[in-house]
DNA sequence: CTTTTTAATTGTCAAATGTCAACTAAATCT
DNA sequence: AGATTTAGTTGACATTTGACAATTAAAAAG
């Protein structure tokens, strides 16, 4: 009787049986049932195996950049708005999870703009996590991970420091989290913080990075920075009365791009928009018709070089 | 009435459905039906395009290196031959083509180590050449494809040019051919031509390349060098009688891997075995029960730091 | 303007694939 | 040692996919 021996048992050779079976499948392009012939295993368990494999990153799928950054509407948008590169992913039926969608998109821009070495400062939100989540292992080294806007306290499943955490972990990265609150209760307060060394580490090391990567969020009631409470409906009214749109890194902007405002910023701990525009590679992703205003202000402002979107966000921008 | 457009007509379009499609089946993981729905055209179409989508190279499928030379047999040739790195590819059911089969996984294993500027010295046979073809396209630049045995006469559908020539197309490099025939009439001939500058000029970057990739030959009848008329049968008695136990770039080697000489290497026009061991990254490639003998030879040899053999033939090496 | 040629699209069907519940055997517990 | 838990494997079924001949429409030729 042929004993089976368990994976517990055999490591290696599990290993091997994983890697052949998906050898024989995606390189030698044979059907499922020959992987079963060859390996002596049924083949629902080779379907498990290539299952296997593709979680742990043995096979991938490599999608070329430069087509998907060069279809007629990404084009347009990237000369509308002096764009570097523009992803925009095709339309789906549904509404399919956008954010998830984006998030994956923007994984493969960041990827292949990554090099070893790099600083990378992260802010947050819905489609920031969703990149990280998508991000694949990767063998670059000596990457660090920023997180560029402070941390608070709210319910959902994403925050600043588990974006930041999140990439920095499937980057193998070193993390440098934000060790401050986003938002204190006085300027005097903010002032004194922003004396602390760790404080002025963390500026330094933002303002030293070779990319940053942030969404775009509208102001709406039901928007992520009014559902976490990052921002409170006092203070939304005071910017909305000033003109604003949007908001980007924790900070609001006018229909033009411009920076907002109000006493709230005092107490902020942050970068400025301005301030990031030295930063060169500047990646933002946003989508869904609740956002073409701000991400039209975003634009409008250049603080992307490079832009990820949906194709019918990408539309509503063009007309 | 819906008119649709023909391609011809609408290159740009065009493009962008494909890249859509193939975005959508292999990144958003949507069935081919819902593609199809998307874009509203059959699903027969979606398959079209997805097949364009991989000929165009635009989606491909990415093997971990790391994996496929890692399995216990991979290490234990490595160990025993001290090769810097050794691919063995599972066995299948049947013959299922196995120098084709050995092509892709050596393309792969080439790839993975070339960068731009290299010099590549490329050598000839039915492996090679499949490897050649297996090279998916890539955007390295200014490489150097040089032919590193002279021409000769045949009918086979596989020659020295043919070799370097499809892997320079496939790699958009530059081609450096072999203006001479490998083997000449006489001895005074061959050292007349070695003084022309365009030979030299052969030699010199031969020898400055830092890849050389090669096949291993046997000497039976039936082998590939008797077949193409490289080796006489006289010749292949003279050698077989000196310890020959087969070839590699167009020079005899004996069971220890030592180069063998008869009065024909004295007419031929090529480096010596020596000579390629200055060459950093040696990348050799061959299986087949008929080949074991003088593969080991030439892993003895250390001729090799890479190589890519099949599993049977790997089993063979070992025991 | 009609016919012919050429190229892309589509419908159909067999083959390949993913899912899942039932099963088996090793590991752990009692 | 026997019972229980856990992890991997398998068989059966529904869905998805690839192949190819038939079809359609545009382009070219007459």
């Amino acid at each position: 009787m042929n004993v089976k021996l368990r994976r517990k048992e055999s490591p290696p050779e599990f290993q091997d049986v994983v890697t052949w079976a998906a050898w024989l499948y995606y390189i030698d392009q044979m059907t499922q049932i020959d992987v079963a012939k060859v390996l002596g295993v049924s083949r629902a368990s080779v379907v498990n195996y290539l299952q296997e494999a593709r979680d742990r990153g043995l096979v991938s799928i490599q999608f070329d950049q430069k087509s998907i950054s060069e279809t007629v509407i990404s084009k347009s948008l990237q000369e509308k708005y002096g764009l570097t590169s523009c992803v925009v992913i095709p339309k789906t039926v549904e509404e399919f999870n956008l954010s998830e969608r984006l998030g994956v998109a923007a994984a493969r821009v960041l990827l292949g703009m990554l090099k070893s070495n790099d600083v990378i400062s992260v802010a947050w939100g819905k489609t920031v996590l969703a990149a990280a989540q998508a991000i694949p292992r990767s063998q670059l080294d000596n990457l660090t991970v920023v997180q560029v806007v402070g941390s608070f306290h709210s319910t959902v499943e994403f925050s600043p420091e588990f974006c930041t955490s999140v990439l920095a972990n499937r980057l193998n990265a070193r993390c440098m989290n934000f060790l401050a609150p986003a938002i204190l209760s006085s300027k005097h307060l903010k002032e004194e913080l922003l004396k602390e060394e760790v404080l002025v580490n963390q500026f330094k090391t933002i303002k030293s990075s070779r990319i940053i990567v942030f969404g775009i969020g509208e102001l709406d009631l039901q928007s992520t920075v009014m559902r976490t409470g990052f921002l409170k409906a006092t203070e939304r009214e005071r910017y909305l009365a000033k003109g604003a749109v949007g908001t980007i890194l924790g900070r609001m902007l006018n229909e033009q791009g411009q920076q907002i405002y109000t006493e709230m910023d005092d107490r902020m701990i942050g970068v400025s928009l301005d301030e990031i525009k030295n930063i060169p590679c500047r990646l933002a992703m946003a989508g869904g018709s609740q956002k073409v205003e701000v991400v039209r202000a975003t634009l409008k402002g250049q603080y992307p070089t490079h832009f990820v979107t949906d194709y019918e966000t990408a539309n509503a921008l063009l007309s």
